[in-house]
DNA sequence: AGTTAAATCTTTACACTGTTAACATGTCAG
DNA sequence: CTGACATGTTAACAGTGTAAAGATTTAACT
C-alpha cells in the first residue's frame, strides 16, 4: 500500500537541490536573505543535512560562486566564437562579463565575497581563474595558470589584461550597485572605448 | 563617597562611541565578524542601546560608511593639492582612491555593501556623490550633483569620469580581494597608463 | 547470503543574533 | 516644579549556524 514514495529517508541528489535552493533563493531575496536553514527548508530536509555535503555554509556558498564562475567562464568563450578581429572578441568578452554581472546581481556578488567563501577550494580557485584566463588570452595570447594568480608576484600576469579587467569588472560593480544606469545610451560604448589594449 | 563616576546611567556620547567600536570591529574582524550586540558591548552599553541612536543595524553601517566617504573625500581632496598639471592631477586621485581602499579593505567593502546600508539616508548619499564628483571635477571640469547620479539616466555625467572610476574602483576592489598585489612593480604604474582622459 | 562499515538524514541542544516591548533614569523647557 | 522627552535597562522572541548522538539506508566484503 502508499504507493506514493512519501518521501524516503534519504534525498538522493540533495547536494545539487541545495545548490539549486540557494540560487533560487539568490535571485529572489540576494545574498542578505540567504540562510542555510531556508536552503535547507526549500530542499524539503532538516537543518543539519547540509552539513554532511558541505560542512558549513561557507562550503555551500562556495559551491554556488564556483557554479557562477563556471557560467561565466561559458559566457566568454561563447563571446570569443562570435568571430572578429582582436578587438572585437575583447570588446565581446567585455560586454559578455559586463550583461553577466548585470543579469544576475546577487550571484555575481557571491562570486566576488571572498569573506563569506573558502578560496582555497581548488574547484573555485580553477573557476575563477578560469574566467579571468580567457580574458587574459584573448589579451596578450597566452593563457595564465592557476599557480600565476596565487603567488601575485610572480610576473607573467599581463599588465594590459589586469587594467582591462579592472575596468570592466569596476564598471559591472558599480552598475550592479545601482551607481549608473549600464544602458544610458552611449555610455557603455565609451567606456569601452578606453579599452587601449 | 564612591569617588569614582562608576558609569553613569547615561553614556553621553554613544553615537560616536558606537560608530569607533564598529570601525575597529571593522578592521580586526572584517565585515562578517561585526555585529550590533558586539558593537554594543565595546561601548559598554546593553543590546537595546543603539537602536535609539542608529534604529537598527542598517543604520549604523550607514553611519560609518558616511564616515568613508568622508574620509575618501579628504584623501581624494589632498591628492588635488599636490599640484601639477591635469593629467598629474587625474593620477593622484586614483593613486589615493587605490591607496584608501587597501589601507582600510573592511571600510571600503562597507561603503559600497549597498544591502547592507540604507542608500536613501540623505548624509550618506551626499558623501558618496560628493567623492565621485571630485573624480568628475578634475576630469570634466565641473561638479556633478546628487540629483544627476540618482536620476541616473539623465545626462551631465561624463563618460570619461565613469570609465575612470571603473578602472580605479575595480582595480582595487580586485586588489583587496587578494586577486592581484597591487604592489607589484609596474602594475599599478601600467594600469594607470590606461587611464587616457 | 549475511554482516559490517559508511553515507546520509533526523532530532535535539546550545550559544548567538537583531529587534521589540515595557520599564528606569536622567535632562531640560515651560 | 513638573511634565515631556531623550537615553538608558531588562526581558523576551523568533531566527540563525553548527555540533552531538541516534536512525535509516546503501554498499562493500566475505
Amino acid at each position: 500500500m502508499s504507493a506514493e514514495p512519501s518521501k524516503p529517508y534519504h534525498h538522493g541528489e540533495l547536494r545539487q537541490a541545495l545548490i539549486n535552493a540557494t540560487e533560487q533563493i539568490l535571485t529572489e531575496r540576494g545574498l542578505e536573505g540567504f540562510s542555510m536553514r531556508e536552503a535547507a527548508r526549500r530542499a524539503g530536509v532538516s537543518a543539519a543535512a547540509p552539513a554532511h555535503h558541505f560542512g558549513d555554509t561557507r562550503g555551500l556558498l562556495t559551491a554556488v560562486a564556483t557554479a557562477g564562475f563556471l557560467e561565466l567562464q561559458a559566457a566568454l568563450r561563447e563571446a570569443n566564437t562570435q568571430g572578429g578581429d582582436r578587438t572585437a572578441r575583447i570588446q565581446a568578452q567585455a560586454r559578455a562579463y559586463i550583461r553577466f554581472g548585470v543579469a544576475h546581481p546577487a550571484r555575481f556578488d557571491l562570486m566576488w565575497r571572498c569573506e563569506a567563501l573558502n578560496r582555497a577550494d581548488p574547484a573555485y580557485l580553477s573557476a575563477s581563474v578560469g574566467a579571468f584566463s580567457l580574458l587574459h588570452e584573448v589579451i596578450t595570447g597566452v593563457a595564465v595558470s592557476a599557480e600565476q594568480l596565487c603567488d601575485v608576484a610572480k610576473p607573467g600576469i599581463d599588465v594590459r589584461a589586469v587594467a582591462a579587467w579592472s575596468l570592466v569588472h569596476g564598471f559591472t560593480t558599480l552598475a550592479r550597485q545601482g551607481n549608473f544606469d549600464p544602458e544610458m545610451p552611449g555610455l557603455m560604448d565609451g567606456v569601452m572605448a578606453t579599452l587601449t589594449v
